[in-house]
DNA sequence: ATTCGCTAAAGTGTCGACACTTTGAGAAAT
DNA sequence: ATTTCTCAAAGTGTCGACACTTTAGCGAAT
């Protein structure tokens, strides 16, 4: 019995879609707001009030802390005590500094993808750049699917290293500011053709466990990949 | 007046020394609890009990939620939804991954720190190296004091980079559980004087500001100590 | 009119409480 | 004696409340 309502039950999500399973609030909310920061729906350098964005999420301030704290750890957000949060502000100096990063890092994925991609691995790896390649033919101009493309094959040759502090540092942390600089500063290839063919010499080289070879190769793409961009921002300024 | 003693004030620092300035509790009791994780004052891999913890540090659990946030972020703890946390358990493999991010990461800063350092901070790492060459002539067998000076070394080169994501990234993460490493394991050296001699021939290479060759004898200085390492190891099995 | 100081509103830091989940010890059944 | 079921204890997830800090608007003094 007792028809009279029960009105003060948690699960009514406010404004944002949060309802899902059991995974723990902190972490949807984690992972909403990461999404949020990253495509700009909440603009960089711009100050977070606590009450609100609980109040908007429909959840405690305790458990938007928590997250909070988690973004902050991933530099996505910078804290001050008793003066607040704010979301990150991009840099050209800071994008130049993560290329740096990539360079070293990725360098040594690709080292490793070579000794320790399987078989299997590399050919599906081909397979993926085959599709580029016909997309690229088809249709040039779909920045945003060539960069997407660009990404996953990153993404790959990642994972092949086998290395999990690696993968971990690169996927779940870099890659996030990454796709941050994407979104928001719009920066477009104009040499998906150019980076087709160097992604392909890259394959080459781990197919034929080339460690030596597949670092330097993954070294110089990524350096001119950063000289694209350094283009586009001068040519911005 | 009033003799009756006000019992429930929030300034009782129970067992662990936290008392401190202005700077928020959260943050204090996340370095406490880095430091005891580190060390060893908290086992590897053993449970964490947020209400036990929170009382020894006598504070609550909402602020202990939210340090224990950031140190998973820092992988020093794993947290499994509703099953508690544990602090993360070393692991021979994971010290060999970590090797090779050092050897990425630390390559490219020696490469950076070719270019950017200033003359100044090259004489002063090199007055720090000769220290070291004195302490290693006195009295050899003060490993600890070998090893702290060899991550002094290797904190002012990165330091040298200039580039602050490389920065935060080794010395502010990986530096952490390299340092956990060596206090659990222990890891000795029995190798500094050649460490001190390539430590020298890498100082050579950033004053001559040649970064290709920085680069190459960070990254075979690295190794050389990840061989040491596995020696070291394989002989414990 | 401008500057300075004061007060109220907003915001952050921290706490204690309650509901639901997991764990583990003891009772009941085989 | 062994296994299974049950229920209480412990632990985690989440919330609302209160104290202290910062901010901003308003009025007083120059």
């Amino acid at each position: 019995m007792s028809t009279v309502q029960d009105s003060d039950m948690q699960n009514q999500s406010t404004a944002t879609s949060l309802d899902a399973a059991n995974i723990p609030l902190t972490e949807r909310l984690f992972d909403a707001l990461q999404r949020a920061i990253v495509e700009g729906e909440i603009p960089q350098g711009s100050k977070i009030s606590e009450p609100e964005l609980a109040r908007q999420h429909g959840v405690s301030r305790g458990s938007l802390r928590e997250a909070m704290a988690r973004l902050e750890a991933r530099k996505l957000v910078e804290r001050k005590p008793n003066l607040g949060a704010r979301v990150v502000t991009l840099s050209y100096e800071q994008l130049i500094e993560i290329f740096q990063l990539r360079e070293a890092l990725e360098g040594m994925a690709a080292r490793l993808a070579a000794q320790n991609m399987t078989e299997i691995e590399i050919e599906e790896l081909q397979k993926l750049l085959d599709q580029h390649g016909e997309q690229i033919a088809e249709q040039q101009g779909q920045a945003y699917f060539q960069k997407q493309g660009d990404l996953d094959f990153h993404y790959r040759i990642v994972q092949g290293s086998k290395n999990k502090q690696l993968i971990e540092l690169l996927c779940n942390d870099l890659y996030h500011l990454l796709r941050m600089y994407r979104y928001q500063f719009g920066m477009r290839s104009k040499r998906s053709q150019q980076a087709y063919e160097e992604h392909q010499y890259l394959i080459n080289a781990i197919s034929a466990r080339d460690p030596e070879m597949a670092e330097l190769l993954m070294r110089q793409h990524i350096r001119s990949s950063r000289r694209n961009v350094e283009a586009v921002f001068l040519e911005k300024l």
